[in-house]
DNA sequence: GTGGTCTAGACCACA
DNA sequence: GTGGTCTAGACCACA
């Protein structure tokens, strides 16, 4: 579920902050829910408990998850506004599109991907 | 001309290959110009000249510039195909839309968002 | 295992690119396995860790390696195809011979050159 | 006739040495025959002349030209030998052989290019 | 003057 | 510990 991409140069404590994004948005994780814990993930997935303990701390602070001492670790119930209204997106997609028509991409051309990525399903990998 | 952003996140040498395609792009600097020597621009912009032959490097290996020793660095004759048919603008586009839309973005304002971009004038700062 | 040899007119950083590619072709370093540190390669070998990360880094760029901060490089799965691919080797060797040509050899000698080489073990030193 | 290639990153004091050899091969220039004069090969080609200046020293220590101070630079008589039982070009042969077979190459493969070289003709450009 | 290689060493992010 | 960026400065080949 919370698979990452270990040969990507996205730090995977980021691949994990954004999976769980992902798995809020697709509604596979609810508000209110459990996260798996720190430890246990970390085993799963092979990984660094320290890399999964830095994802937590961030999504923390970002008001995605909160921590109960002793108890777990679990989706905040107002995680989706935080999500909707967030200004990195934002800004992210106005710079690849200043760039794209910077580098000399037409709008007719920027639009067909708008197209196309809003037709796809949820198929696609965000861990590059 | 070249000017960086010594305090940014955004490597030295990476604001250094951006701004050289933005320019470019601008037409202030044209195919088969010379670009500034790597210790003068070091010297300009206050950086280590090792900073800047990264970034000359980096560019060379992507055909936007070519380099001869003892004459100097310049701009290649078909940058502008180059940077054109990037993929990674495209695939920098894709993403950012996919995000966009997966964080509750609706395509009317994803659209929106392309017509602003689309109207801006040049003064956008490429080094974030 | 990396072997250099610092009085060659052959930057260092060159050498090891050559020797990582010897030691893939005679399977010594399988795909997927992880290189030495930058460090530990650098401490061994008694040369600056700049210098084997200029060789790693330009490797990476080839699609030789891939590396990922925090945990190290590593070989990639298809890097025997990009090595015999190499459009650079054809190159070198129809230049070769085309100078061996020039300078008046026989193409009976240059087969037999061709068949001493093939011919030879594996003892050759890459480093010139 | 000494065309050098401006943006090749074979240094042009280099070029200008293989041109020369390949004159001489080629029979346009001839044993005893003045070359052009530093200054005036310069001019021509919109070089510094410290560059031809450099090519020429360098032959006239191989034992490719003469000079006589005030009349000129000369090719030398048994040039042809010279260039005949030279070890470097059997080296480099060699050394591109090695490499190829190193990466993967079949010996028929190498044969197949060896008897494509020796069909070519002689507009090859020896400034890569 | 022009770029290329290398060392020594600092500081940072990631695991 | 692992790689990434950067500075300061040396020495070299080429033009």
């Amino acid at each position: 579920m919370f698979l990452v991409d270990l040969k990507s140069r996205v730090p995977i404590y980021e691949q994990l902050k954004k999976k769980t994004l992902e798995l809020i948005m697709y509604e596979i994780l609810e508000p209110g829910e459990k996260m798996p814990s720190v430890r246990s993930l970390a085993t799963d997935l092979g990984i660094n408990p320290n890399t999964v303990q830095k994802a937590y701390q961030d999504m923390e602070k970002d008001g995605i998850i909160y921590t109960a001492t002793g108890r777990g670790s679990f989706i905040c119930e107002d995680v989706k506004e935080k999500i909707l209204y967030n200004e990195e997106t934002i800004d992210n997609l106005s710079k690849a599109i200043y760039e794209a028509r910077l580098y000399g991409m037409k709008k007719e051309r920027v639009c067909e991907i708008v197209e196309q990525e809003f037709k796809k399903g949820a198929g696609y990998d965000t861990n590059k």
